[in-house]
RNA sequence: GGAGGGGUUCCAGAGCGGUCAAAUGGGGCGGGCUGUAAACCCGUUGACUUCGGUCUUCGAAAGUUCGAAUCUUUCCCCCUCCA
């Protein structure tokens, strides 16, 4: 333990908070974080349109960094997007058109900006897009130049390879080639930005290997590699998919209040983890709450998490929302819920439960909410529909309300309005 | 190049002429218990329905048959073994 002693104070909270898997030469490598700022990149993919929770360890990574004074570069992969990280994958990825690469970038920079944002110019994140380097390069000069420093005989032993291998499963020329592209990308780095670690996940672990060995061995510099863990939720799957879909960074494509919601939701076995890895609360304070009522904890977790991405004023919403719905069980105006609009005269009649359920979206199909209605799911201001020719008429909104809520299940809510 | 095995509903995996919208398990969804946990228990899991049924699904196309996921032919794709 002599070594802490001396551990560099970014690298010991690196670790205390959980991110931390492997590194590359960590003695020398605290020793670097101590005595000056340095620049470090991950570099993100830019296959979707935003990014979701499985990447927020990674940009909480940056975060930390800029609290202790070292500058973030942010790698959004215009040139490695065009080829696809093998790594991890069974299949060959789909070929994105470089039209939606590009406007992914765009979407995704508004993540960084919120995460990383900064009032001192010398922390603020610089975004780097390998395009510009990749797009450019000479087949022979980069054989003659790059190509040399890499065997295949030890590109084979790789593990992304290798299972590709091992299956039988075919790997291209243009995927084998990644390893060695995203290694020119950390040289290209250490050149022009003077970067001088790479931080990635454990599987990125060969490929930013790759990069440290060949910047030794074209610049015979020392560079160096951070790995943070897989992180797997107590249920075994991994973080950011659920079924519902992806737990997306970007409010057009998961509300606030759903995303508060995720976090609320966090299985009771993760959630001191999270709050360590996922919050800006500090370890100390955290190891006194850490006993706390577990519900309350989840609630810390959502404000804090949500904050950090949607601001005050939306977490403040998806609080009261939560609340209200979960508490007090009482809706009002103020809600996050999505709210379906219903005109006097399209229930003049009566409206089908089976079309207002699915035109609210809580369910795809009419077979499915008479299902849902048979199992005592469907429920209007939680008493549940009886049967499935059930209407909706002027008469179910109460005097002085021009609203109600519909539910299918305890979580899926939707505020249904009347409009004249 | 030779020999064989296979592609089934979200996934794994049965079915091998009618009783098959298709066993079973996983996952999902709903209900119960609780704490908007976990574990456990129950139900449910193609679409439309006037609840009588109707329509579309078993790699693709064509065919045999009153009738096909099941048989035949062609095509596409995977896997195992031998060279």
């Amino acid at each position: 333990m002599w070594i802490c002693k001396h551990m560099n104070k970014f690298l010991k909270e690196f670790k205390d908070r959980g991110y931390f898997y492997q590194c590359t030469n960590e003695n020398d490598l605290s020793d670097l974080l101590s005595n000056k700022s340095i620049n470090a990149y991950i570099g993100f993919d830019s296959t979707a349109s935003s990014l979701h929770v499985g990447s927020l360890l990674q940009i909480m990574c940056l975060r930390l960094l800029q609290k202790h004074g070292h500058r973030p570069i942010v790698l959004l992969g215009g040139g490695t997007t065009r080829i696809g990280d093998p790594s991890g994958k069974e299949e060959t990825r789909k070929i994105l058109t470089a039209k939606q690469i590009e406007n992914n970038i765009k979407n995704i920079e508004k993540v960084f900006k919120i995460f990383l944002k900064t009032s001192n110019p010398k922390l603020k994140p610089i975004f780097v897009n390998n395009y510009k380097w990749l797009g450019k390069l000479n087949y022979i000069n980069f054989l003659r130049e790059i190509g040399k420093h890499f065997t295949i005989n030890k590109m084979l032993s790789f593990e992304s390879v290798k299972l590709r291998l091992d299956r039988e499963q075919s790997l291209s020329y243009m995927e084998f080639n990644y390893m060695i592209l995203q290694a020119y990308d950390f040289l290209e780095l250490n050149k022009n930005k003077n970067c001088m670690l790479q931080i990635g996940g454990s599987d990125q672990w060969g490929n930013i290997i790759n990069g440290v060995e060949l910047i030794k061995r074209h610049s015979n510099k020392h560079v160096y590699g951070l790995t943070t863990p897989l992180i797997t939720l107590a249920s075994g799957t991994k973080m950011g998919k659920t079924e519902k879909g992806a737990i997306w960074l970007d409010k057009k494509l998961l509300s606030p209040f759903n995303y508060f919601q995720f976090w609320r939701n966090t299985d009771d076995r993760d959630v001191v983890k999270f709050l360590k890895m996922f919050t800006d609360l500090k370890l100390s304070e955290i190891e006194k709450i850490k006993g706390d009522n577990i519900n309350d904890l989840k609630m810390l977790l959502a404000k804090h998490a949500t904050e950090m991405l949607h601001g005050n004023h939306e977490t403040l919403k998806a609080y009261e929302t939560t609340v209200s719905v979960f508490v007090k069980k009482e809706i009002n105006n103020q809600t996050d819920l999505p709210v379906i609009k219903l005109k006097r005269k399209e229930i003049k009649d009566g409206l089908s439960i089976l079309d207002l359920v699915t035109r609210a979206k809580l369910l795809k199909s009419k077979s499915e909410v008479r299902r849902a209605i048979k199992d005592k799911g469907i429920k209007i201001d939680d008493f549940p529909i009886e049967n499935d020719d059930y209407l909706i008429l002027i008469s179910n909104f109460k005097e002085n309300k021009n609203l109600f809520k519909l539910s299918h299940g305890k979580k899926n809510h939707v505020i249904i309005k009347l409009i004249n």
